[in-house]
RNA sequence: GGGGGUGUAGCUCAGUUGGUUAGAGCGAUCGCCUGUCACGCGAUAGGUCGAGGGUUCGAGUCCCUUCACUCCCGCCA
């Protein structure tokens, strides 16, 4: 028989009646009624109330243990009174009669309180992340975690995908994310690099021949936190296949992802086949290439109306003749909205650092108008063209921006989650899956310059042989993302398997063969020694624990975290090292300023 | 690198227009309490008001600098 217990904390029930056990756990809370003490036992698997009274010998020893101290009780289980069960635990009709008590681990006074529901601050909670985890929430958010990467092996081996590991300790490439470094001592002066992904090795698997490869895969960039982005290392479902076009790799992913969100969510899903949505489409109609489908506002172009003679609002006309787009937002039947809903959207566009946001509402006083600052100055003509292009109607409320393309694109983004956030138009309780489809193989950075806009490696879309590399821009690629709920779950694409291609492709980029050689070495050589056409996505394994958990923050998910300052405030990570391991480095540090 | 928010007892927070000795709940310690499950009741301890500087007769409160945490922008093929 074990030494510490004959059950968990989670299973006796009225079965048990009358048995002698032992249990081991925290002291989640004690309830003192001076000559009666009753303990709340917790461990991984639930919560058992024990109770001892003063006739017992060990009664004020215990009752002076200290929360979340460990110990191991022995005793009976006895089943409770009618009006005494407790139908918020597993084991709420039972409760344990304590014969004996042993401690096996005390607590020091608590930095902070377990047993609670109360928000306290990262810093705590990062530092003492062991007992962060004792919390119900986040120990539940760990444990789907688990389930989740076990069910996606499970799904994955079933699809015929074989799991490898791929090096930590790589070499650093040109394109992406600022990578970690690691300094070499057998070869001074050098340095590995932590995988940004296993980009190149998983191609290199698909010439070795293995068909279909996947990993849970630790990823590191060196960039800047944000709420769903750990500083340092996250997770990807990285998968790769053999003699497959897009098509092929959606449909494992659309299976693998419906299969994944039933399972472990309530929440419904929108289309079980998801919308395939062009780059083009998504900037236009959504502002963004991860447009949030729950949300059912459109954005619609209205540059045109504003080269009319009848309209004649001049600092948007004055705009759009220098090259200015104008974007628009209609919201339905919103002609009795206060005045402070529009200046409030207003207000809040301006702090996003735009120029703010014009609107006005279409009514029909005789005939149709418009009402609101700028409502003057349209005709019914040119009202009426708006009402044919964006669909609105009487009653709707439509909102402007005018600037440049970038720009009004991204304020009329943010404009049309705002708004619907408003406007209470999101379903919270389902997930709205798409593709986005179609990126530009190329675009231009802000010094003009031609680059790759995401994956250098993706196959051009159309005839290899007619592909017009005199206008780049116009380029398409079989590149892709995988959206849900406005979260950019994952890029993937088919690769490119043609070196002559490659080297074509990235020469436009600026790269010239002897560079394309020397920074793609394991990959560029590889292919030329027979490569199957292959193709692959990387799905984040963090983000969709997001969505399943439905938390807002990546930490919530994640066992041990680091803080926005990619610190970890429990291992004292990063820290300081001695001069003789700089000296076995060969590396020197530089004074500080 | 830039912008916003927060920082007061171990924890969560209140603290008015700048005004006397900075409060509450939880936790801790001590006492009372035999059916609680957020047990209850009473008492005690616990404070560099993040730090530094300034204005003022007087600063938790106003100003400047700085630090920490956090959210966002940049960045993230």
């Amino acid at each position: 028989m074990n030494k510490y217990r004959t059950h968990n904390c989670g299973e006796l029930t009225k079965k048990n009646t009358s048995k002698d056990i032992i249990l081991s756990g925290w002291v989640n809370k004690k309830r003192d009624h001076g000559n009666l003490l009753f303990i709340d036992l917790r461990d991984n698997y639930g919560v058992t109330q024990c109770v001892i009274d003063k006739s017992n010998k060990h009664f004020i020893k215990l009752e002076k243990i200290q929360l979340e101290s460990v110990i191991k009780i022995l005793g009976k289980v006895v089943e409770r009174d009618k009006d005494t069960i407790n139908l918020e635990l597993k084991t709420g009709e039972i409760e344990v009669v304590i014969d004996t008590f042993e401690i096996l681990g005390h607590c020091k006074e608590l930095p902070m309180p377990i047993f609670t529901d109360q928000e306290y601050a990262e810093e705590i909670r990062l530092k003492y992340r062991f007992l962060d985890l004792r919390r119900k929430k986040i120990h539940e958010n760990i444990i789907l975690r688990s389930q989740v990467i076990s069910f996606i092996r499970k799904e994955m081996n079933e699809l015929g995908f074989l799991e490898f590991q791929t090096p930590i300790l790589t070499s650093s490439s040109p394109e992406g994310a600022r990578d970690f470094l690691v300094p070499s001592r057998l070869n001074p002066g050098k340095f590995y690099a932590l995988p940004q992904a296993p980009q190149q090795f998983k191609q290199l698997i698909m010439v070795s021949g293995f068909d279909k490869y996947f990993q849970i895969a630790p990823c590191f960039r060196d960039e800047d936190a944000r709420a769903d982005r750990s500083p340092g290392e996250f997770y990807q479902l990285d998968l790769e296949m053999s003699f497959v076009e897009q098509e092929d790799v959606f449909n494992v992913v659309e299976k693998l992802m419906i299969n994944l969100f039933k399972k472990f969510s309530s929440k419904k899903i929108l289309s079980n086949k998801f919308p395939r949505i062009p780059y083009k489409e998504a900037m236009l109609k959504y502002g963004t290439d991860k447009p949030d489908l729950r949300n059912p506002l459109l954005i619609y172009d209205l540059t045109n109306v504003f080269t009319r003679e009848d309209v004649k609002f001049d600092i948007f006309k004055k705009l759009v003749k220098s090259g200015s787009k104008v974007r628009a937002i209609v919201t339905k039947n919103t002609k009795d909205k206060p005045r402070s809903f529009f200046d409030n959207i207003d207000k809040w566009a301006k702090s996003e650092g735009g120029s703010g946001l014009a609107y006005f509402t279409i009514e029909n006083q005789n005939e149709v108008s418009a009402k609101g600052p700028v409502g003057k100055f349209f005709s019914k003509q040119s009202l009426e063209e708006i009402m044919k292009i964006t669909g609105a109607k009487i009653g709707d409320s439509i909102f402007f921006a005018c600037g440049k393309i970038k720009d009004v694109e991204k304020i009329s983004s943010l404009a049309r989650e705002k708004i619907a956030h408003d406007l209470n138009l999101i379903d919270k309780n389902s997930f709205a899956f798409c593709w986005i489809v179609d990126y530009p193989m190329f675009e231009i950075d802000d010094d003009n310059k031609i680059k790759f806009s995401h994956n250098p490696f993706s196959m051009p879309q159309g005839d290899i042989e007619k592909i017009d590399f005199k206008n780049p821009l116009n380029i398409k690629a079989y590149q892709y993302d995988i959206v849900c709920n406005g979260i950019e779950l994952s890029s993937g694409a088919i690769r490119n398997h043609r070196p002559e291609l490659m080297y074509k492709l990235f020469s436009l980029a600026g790269y010239d063969k002897n560079q394309v050689d020397e920074k793609f070495s394991g990959m560029i050589n590889a292919l030329s020694y027979g490569a199957p056409p292959h193709g692959g996505i990387a799905p984040g394994v963090d983000r969709i624990l997001m969505l399943l958990a439905d938390e807002k923050n990546i930490r919530e998910v994640t066992m041990f975290p680091m803080n926005q300052n990619a610190q970890d405030l429990m291992m004292n990570a990063p820290s300081e090292v001695s001069e003789n391991q700089l000296k076995e480095l060969n590396l020197s540090l530089k004074k500080r300023k």
